[in-house]
DNA sequence: CGTGGGAAATTGTCCGGACAACCTATACTG
DNA sequence: CAGTATAGGTTGTCCGGACAATTTCCCACG
């Protein structure tokens, strides 16, 4: 355990929660037991919850008190992505297994992605991503990024290495600005297999580019998630905490 | 000026950044000032900076500053949903052409994107969306609502007025948020003809629900877009500042 | 003149307390 | 028995303070 006080009450919670401690519709314990039990402020209690709610774990009323949220059982699997830290949120809640690293040269696609020459040398991991908790299998994934000195020396090992690495650089303090974009697409047949659906069968495909703090690209990302098991929910607005 | 002490300081600062008080990349007062300007605790202020950060128009970093997060860059031919302004700015360059209105029972799915009970009255307007400039045919759309008095007497009447009421309600000071969730769908049969796309095709389903300021929902709309003529794409974060 | 170190500034975390707003269930009243 | 008033419990808001973590900037030092 490590991390800030909250944090480590949240990451308890949650995983209680996962657990079936408490069942979809129960009541938590209120703020004052959660003070007692972890020893913290309500203040510092309040902060854990604070994520549950943001993560869609909880729900909260005033006078009433806090209930296990439904985990949304018309849709298999929701991914939220109104900010950054959800995005981060979902990496955690997410598991990637590479299966397969390469040196290449950039295609044209691949070359946009990247905003590089075609033909540059480049890097490509590929692997699946499937859910922590549930182990549900996700999306296929290709990861792009530019064969630079630094990112050879960096990445170009095993697959192990290169995926511990890439996840400690993809952390808040670096990653600072991530575009996304998304299409309906026929599921291509290199995917099909893997994610044991049919050739053709509605997808979604996601182009995600992270850039750092100075606007430098790190690394593309490109997913194919089957259309059945996947939505995308996101939210806009300022005063999202006032309403619900 | 109503609501918490937090939301009042927090829509003042919206309220400042939009009309350029501090430009963007800008640093904003530290909480200490603002504790003093708004004569209130810095919990308080946080509070308020919090909402900003949430709502993506502040950037922070512990020892740093607060600065003003800049808007990302527009793309003509995608749709951009970063924002409430850029959704709106998608809703200005296409039309929506209302082919149909009807007053029926909540099913299943509608009760539960209107946050009703199922069988509930409500009105549901039927049309297609076309870009202004090109003319090219978008997705088709279908917008639920309740059917209360007060609906039924302001939309529940021929479709002209009907659309130009909805968006005249549609705008900056009454919307306040919208929240999104997108997923890869067979294309429908009903849909399939209108849209000149074969049933089965790969196709994106958009379902929208805008709430008001008070966190009541205004509307559902349920679109779906051809997936060949048709990418979603959002930013999440800020582009750097150029400092020093 | 470059550079390293330390002080100052700023946000992050955490504590304690108090009252308000709101919900629920119980007891009471007609 | 139905409806209402009351009391208790729970979350929301707000205050005050303290120290930690991080960044920025200046100055002494080589």
């Amino acid at each position: 355990m490590q991390g800030p006080r909250y944090q480590q009450v949240a990451n308890t919670l949650i995983d209680e929660i996962r657990r079936g401690r408490w069942p979809v519709g129960e009541l938590l314990p209120t703020e004052v037991d959660l003070c007692e039990r972890f020893a913290v402020s309500r203040h510092t209690a309040r902060e854990a919850l604070r994520r549950l709610r943001e993560a869609g774990m909880i729900e909260r009323r005033q006078g009433s008190g806090t209930r296990v949220a439904a985990l949304a059982p018309r849709v298999p699997y929701e991914q939220r992505v109104s900010s950054i830290e959800e995005l981060l949120q979902y990496g955690k809640a997410t598991r990637l297994d590479v299966t397969r690293i390469e040196r290449r040269g950039a295609d044209a696609a691949t070359a946009q992605w990247l905003d590089c020459q075609q033909g540059a040398a480049i890097i490509r991991l590929h692997g699946r991503r499937t859910d922590r908790a549930t182990q549900v299998l996700l999306c296929a994934t290709d990861v792009y990024l530019l064969a630079t000195p630094e990112t050879v020396k960096r990445y170009g090992d095993t697959p192990a290495l290169a995926l511990a690495t890439m996840l400690s650089d993809l952390n808040v303090s670096r990653l600072s600005r991530v575009e996304q974009s998304f299409a309906a697409v026929p599921m291509p047949k290199e995917a099909a297999g893997e994610l044991h659906t049919r050739p053709g069968a509605p997808a979604l495909a996601a182009l995600r580019r992270y850039f750092d703090r100075s606007g430098k690209l790190i690394l593309a990302a490109h997913s194919v998630h089957p259309g059945n098991t996947f939505t995308l929910s996101m939210s806009l607005g300022h005063d999202v905490i006032a309403a619900r």
